[in-house]
DNA sequence: CCATTTGTTATATATTAAGTATAACAGATA
DNA sequence: TATCTGTTATACTTAATATATAACAAATGG
């Protein structure tokens, strides 16, 4: 799995790593019982701080989509194991309320705001954007 | 238009009022030529700092939803008058497929994903949200 | 048993972002 | 000419981000 970070980026590197994470587990780069590298070998790869790997692996951890054994690591969970919460939806539907605002203001109609939604959603599994 | 920021939130107070007020601008409760309260005035109903709103209307003005005139302060442009820029699509690009990401872990379907991007975005619209 | 690797915890520090507090300036208006 | 407007400048506090070291404890492999 390929990682890489932008420094010039308004999100926070742990964030960034974060998300990447999760986005391999969600197209299945990352599947159940999978190790992460460990924190330091990570640090030392992205040549960032060991810290800053640690925090991301305990986002992870507290979410749910990985368990952190003493020496195994961090150890990806099953797909569907962590279920939408009612504060996940609240986030989701916070932020997508901006994404639309903003799309509405620049005349994005709802079938081409709808199909870009689609199309990120389809873009994780591997099938055909269309 | 009423606004309401939440301290405990992560988004910055700047970046909240930033939200809100492009909301209104997407429903319909801000409109071409419509003026924005003066920094101070608001500020000072919301009880924060005239440069935290400053900050707010400059980032407007950039993006080019409001005019600031010297007498009459930010001045609401016609809906439509921001292009969805290639800059735009790819910031939305980002948070939709970090979006997807998680919400493909939580064994979000397809459809149920894309139901919710419609009805944040039919919500904007005083349309039935189904 | 022992060295190594793991996550974990603890300090300390530097940098930047966010927000506030004041003050002053300049253009427009009544 | 007061008074409103945005604007600019300076200073300060707080919190978040990231780094740098160091040490500790559990587990593994030789």
């Amino acid at each position: 799995m390929i990682v890489t970070l932008d420094y010039e980026s308004e999100l926070p590197l742990y964030s960034q790593l974060y998300d990447e994470i999760v986005r391999g587990i969600a197209d299945g780069s990352l599947t159940s019982g999978d190790s992460l590298p460990s924190v330091r070998s990570l640090a030392g790869d992205l040549s960032i701080n060991l810290h800053t790997v640690n925090k991301t692996y305990q986002r992870l951890k507290q979410e749910g989509y990985v368990q952190i054994h003493r020496q195994k690591g961090a150890v990806v969970q099953p797909l569907g194991s962590v279920p939408a919460t009612p504060e996940f939806r609240a986030m989701m539907s916070r932020q997508l309320r901006s994404l639309a605002a903003e799309s509405v203001c620049r005349s994005m109609e709802e079938e081409e705001f709808v199909e870009q939604c689609r199309s990120a959603y389809r873009s994780l599994k591997g099938e055909d954007p269309s």
